[in-house]
DNA sequence: ATTAACTAATTACCTGATGCAACTATTCCA
DNA sequence: TGGAATAGTTGCATCAGGTAATTAGTTAAT
């Protein structure tokens, strides 16, 4: 490792126009995503993380959770697979429906659940420690703002 | 598609103790980052992105690069055969250094990654059009915390 | 009531990204 | 100068993803 990186382009002169915020903002969120996932140490699976975390919610069928995860219903099925294997969650039949399959979180994936965020919490704990008590409240106040474009 | 989900368990009852902040934090930039990649069309893989990304920064050698995406040597390796298949980046060698490989990106690779980067940020923009002067205000005084954040 | 059309999930098969191990080429150092 | 270390690539296996085909169950039309 020799080179040394610039760090990306934010903002400002090598991107004018009205897109500063949008680029800024877009970036720092995809970083801290990006970091947060490589940092914690996890054992599960990004797209079992997303299926176990939807599920916690409450039951579901397949294609409901292929629909929200956006992969077909073939991949969905092996993910539930997997995660029906190591015992996180438990396929049973819809009452209503005998061809749909629903999907329900055990206890023990509940508690890898919680395992895995308290992880990835701890990370953005330590990030958020360094900060001044004005930052904070910047977060804060910018947060329900964040939770509006992540959801929007 | 019959199943109404709950939306996730932010903050609040559900999570209580230090972690509010840290958690809503994490799961808003996550989701962000998230959309943001399954909603803008892009033809571009993300591991092709980020590897355009860094070069658009700067040449750099396959092994910096491997580092920085945190990737093993052949797979960077790999990647970057596609890009350079594609058009989008070249290898030469290092002068200093046969062993080592330099990679530069190519002007069609330059346009490729505005256009990503462009179309990444229309849907940034198009979240950020909704929004009120004060929300907006809220993410300027935000951002650079978020950099911070990302970059610590 | 029976059959045709549709829907939900799974299986079969292929592609592509990834890592480890092995290999080649080059550089460094004793 | 020759052995150890380093940079990159290739071989092989694994695993997530998609499309096509299959199976099982439901709905609708006659």
């Amino acid at each position: 490792m020799t080179t040394a990186y610039p760090s990306a382009p934010l903002g400002s002169p090598e991107n004018p126009g009205p897109f500063h915020l949008a680029t800024d903002l877009r970036l720092a969120c995809l970083r801290i995503a990006r970091r947060n996932r490589f940092e914690s140490v996890v054992e599960v699976a990004p797209h079992q993380m997303a299926v176990l975390s939807r599920v916690a919610c409450g039951p579901a069928s397949a294609g409901d959770l292929a629909e929200w995860e956006r992969v077909s219903a073939p991949t969905m099925s092996r993910t539930i697979g997997g995660l029906v294997e190591a015992g996180w969650i438990e396929r049973s039949a819809d009452p209503t429906d005998g061809r749909r399959v629903i999907v329900t979180i055990t206890d023990e994936g509940r508690e890898r659940l919680a395992e895995t965020r308290r992880a990835r919490d701890e990370w953005m704990a330590a990030r958020l420690e360094t900060l001044s008590e004005a930052d904070l409240e910047a977060l804060q106040a910018a947060l329900p703002v964040l939770e509006r474009i992540a959801t929007s």
